[in-house]
Formats: C-alpha cells, sequence, structure tokens
DNA sequence: TATCTAAAAGATAATCATTCCTATTTAAGA
DNA sequence: TCTTAAATAGGAATGATTATCTTTTAGATA
C-alpha cells in the first residue's frame, strides 16, 4: 500500500520519512479530496508532534514530484487528490463533497473529438470534466 | 454594454451604484478571468477612491445573484469571469493564462452522452471542461 | 424637488490559510 | 559508526479575504 509511495520517493530522490509517508496515507485514507487542514487532524491522531509547516511543504513537494494532484475549486482552501489515473470530479453545489468519476467511453469519446477537433493556439495536455450537481440524499 | 447589467441589478433588487457598474465593467474588459487584485488595478484608474472591501463585497454579491461566476482554480487566489453562457476554459500549464473555449458540438455531445449515461446518485446540473495545456506562444 | 431610510461604500482592523525562517533532527550513503 | 545534505519543528510573517463600524447614497416617497 505504502510501498508504491515508498518506491517512488526513492526514484525522485526524496527521502523517505515518516511524515511523508504520513501525508500520503491521509489523503488515501481520507477520500474527498481533503485540505491540508484535514490531513493535519486526521495524522495528528497517531502523530501528534506534526508540524503545520511541513504538511504544506510535504504537499506542495508530493505534486511537485506528481504524487499527489491538487483538485481544482472556487474556495480559497487547496484540496489534494491521491489518485492520479485520468478521472473526473462531481462537485456538490450545496457541500463541500467531490467524488471521483471514472469514465473510459466518456475519456474515450473525448479523446476522438479532439483527435479531429484541433484548438487553434493550443496544444491540449488534459481534458478533465468538472461535473456539478446534487448527490442524492 | 451596461445596460443590461443595469437592468439585471434592478431585477434582482440591487442598487445600481457606480462601484457596481465599474467593478462589472472592469470584469468584462480585462478579460482572461481577472483577481479581485487585478479588479482594484484597474477600477483605480478612473475611481480612485474606490475602497478594496467594496470590491470583494460586489463581487461576492454578483457571484450570488448570478452576474458573474467564480472559476475552478488550483491557486487560494479567486478569479471571475462575465461570461456566462456555458462555455469551458483552456489553462495554461506555465502561465496564469486562462482562456474561453465556446464549442457548441461540444456541448451538444457530452450532453447527449448523460442522456443516456446517468451517474447513480447524482443528479447533473452542469458539466464544464478544464483543458489545460499550453498556448503556441 | 426635498426628505427619508435601508442599503451600500469607505476605512481599517481582524482572520486564517499558507509561507517563511532558522535551529535542530534525521535519512541514508560512505 | 560517521558525515552531511535534506527534512522537520516551532514560531513569526504574509497576504488575500472578511468583519466591523461609521458615513454616504440610491431610490422610494411625499
Ligand atoms: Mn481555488
Ligand atoms: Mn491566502
Ligand atoms: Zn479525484
Ligand atoms: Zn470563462
Amino acid at each position: 500500500m505504502a510501498h508504491f509511495f515508498r518506491e517512488k520517493l526513492k526514484e525522485k530522490g526524496l527521502k523517505v520519512t515518516p511524515q511523508r509517508v504520513a501525508i500520503y496515507e491521509a489523503i488515501v485514507n481520507l477520500k474527498n479530496h481533503p485540505t491540508a487542514e484535514n490531513v493535519i487532524e486526521y495524522i495528528k491522531l497517531n502523530h501528534p508532534n506534526i508540524s503545520v509547516g511541513t504538511v504544506y511543504k510535504v504537499l506542495d513537494s508530493l505534486v511537485e514530484n506528481e504524487l499527489l494532484k491538487k483538485v481544482k475549486t472556487e474556495k480559497d482552501i487547496m484540496r489534494y487528490d491521491a489518485v492520479l489515473s485520468n478521472h473526473h470530479h462531481l462537485y456538490c453545489i450545496e457541500t463541500e463533497r467531490i467524488e471521483d468519476y471514472e469514465d473510459e467511453n466518456l475519456n474515450e469519446m473525448i479523446s476522438n473529438y479532439f483527435k479531429n477537433k484541433k484548438i487553434k493556439n493550443f496544444k491540449v495536455q488534459d481534458i478533465k470534466l468538472q461535473i456539478t450537481g446534487k448527490f442524492n440524499k
């Protein structure tokens, strides 16, 4: 589980520290694309002396090294994602909930569409859907 | 130009103030989905006494009343959009540039796709593409 | 047109997520 | 085990945003 992560750190020349492992596991376990604060709260249970600055620095460096991604939101609080595979997001219009949405057919349809239809003056690297709406219940 | 805006304010029961008009025009003219700071800088040219708090308050209330939209980003600085029609965004991976992308065929294709393919436990209200990549120079 | 008043703007302090700084600790290679 | 560059802890600083309080004003009314 954390083995993949340790290997990735080594690949990138980053030291394997308990803080980095804990922060990564927090993101994986918390689901719902947690904030730095969510991560700190979660980690403090088992790792009470972690420093806030460390959490922010680690999150930043993991994003930099492509072990995490940031999620685009309309808030000034950053949220993080441990799912690196190509997927989309469901944004709840009444809560802060953000869920993953995987859909291989959709990916293919969009990728086909942009194989023909080029956008002028723009080289596409990645396409994600932000699907806003309401969760049932 | 600003006539539409004045009418909309009245509809919503909001007073038509010079500050609101100036802020709205700033967003329209600046393009590139400006930040509050961009707006303040722009407005100060013709309206030197505007208060920072007013700008934030007005932006908030215009979003609330659906005269502006927020743009989703990975930064803790909010950006605003005066284009209300259904459109997508091109995000530059190396600069802060965000451009509008309108594509009626694309909208139709996606809308058709989700007419059949329902997402379980989720009622879709709006779908936008965030297209990341690079602008040609 | 002058008067009235709730809403809005201005000025400035407070908040709080994030960043910065630096002394101390530690992962990991020799 | 020793060494050292990298990382962490702890606390101060930053800066976008929000809150508070006073003054002004848009627009309704007489
Ligand atoms: Mn954001
Ligand atoms: Mn901030
Ligand atoms: Zn995700
Ligand atoms: Zn736009």
